[in-house]
DNA sequence: CAGGATCCCGGAAGATACTG
DNA sequence: CAGTATCTTCCGGGATCCTG
């Protein structure tokens, strides 16, 4: 088991997890994964997108070669995009995160209560030692 | 299979896919899984992240649950960092994350190549178009 | 040593208008 | 329909200074 690793590669998983961490990506990704859609199709479905993403977004996953744009020359213009085999290959880790949170979503919630909890008495606490 | 999932635990996966996406929690996340660390260290280890955002991140990563920081009251103040339980579990689906992009890298640059290789030749045509 | 408080800048992203 | 162009707003994050 190696100790070192590529650079360029950990840059590389460095801009797929600011990829998969954006707000759009994964959502795209996990609608392309019932098959292919419209860029209008997205559009409804990203409930909240504006075009303006959902085109940088699109255009950011073709480029990384998850998902493939295919331009059909009709009137009016028809675009359907698709996930890539290596697109589709995407899908498994990301559901590995997305089963992590599923099963630790209790224990996440109950550490931020916890959190805040103790940070509003500990604010309480200092408002007690000025007012002092 | 369900076909519809819990909103608030889908927002929660969202919550958690930009903290991993975001630029310095994985980075400390694998350094504290080799075991505790001081504040100092990770400043040191992490190369590049500002006093700041070390804190930032620590602060977030504690308040999910990950991360527990543990003050040493002796003069001067020593401050332990180390994963929970729970922050140890999440490192699975991260690496299954590092994997995947390790064993795709070259396919995602041969992508990126390709894309930006037909992008240039694309707007040459336009430019030729305009002069013309 | 381990932060808290401020200031500041560049880039991300929303809103709007226009186009082939 | 599927974008592009432009403007503006917002906020992540770096730099710097201060403190228990």
């Amino acid at each position: 088991m190696p100790k070192h690793y590529d650079p360029e590669k950990c840059q590389t998983v460095s801009e797929m997890l600011s990829r998969i961490g954006d707000k759009w990506s994964v959502l795209v990704i996990m609608m392309l994964g019932d098959g292919p859609a419209r860029f209008s199709d997205l559009k409804r479905a990203v409930v909240g997108i504006s075009q303006r993403m959902l085109t940088l977004t699109l255009r950011a996953l073709e480029r990384d070669g998850l998902v493939r744009r295919t331009v059909y020359p009709t009137v009016p213009p028809r675009v359907e995009y698709e996930l890539t085999a290596l697109g589709q290959s995407l899908r498994e880790p990301i559901q590995a995160m997305g089963g992590w949170v599923f099963a630790n979503h209790d224990k996440i919630h109950a550490a931020r209560a916890e959190f805040d909890r103790r940070n509003d008495a500990e604010r309480a606490d200092q408002k007690i030692i000025k007012l002092g």
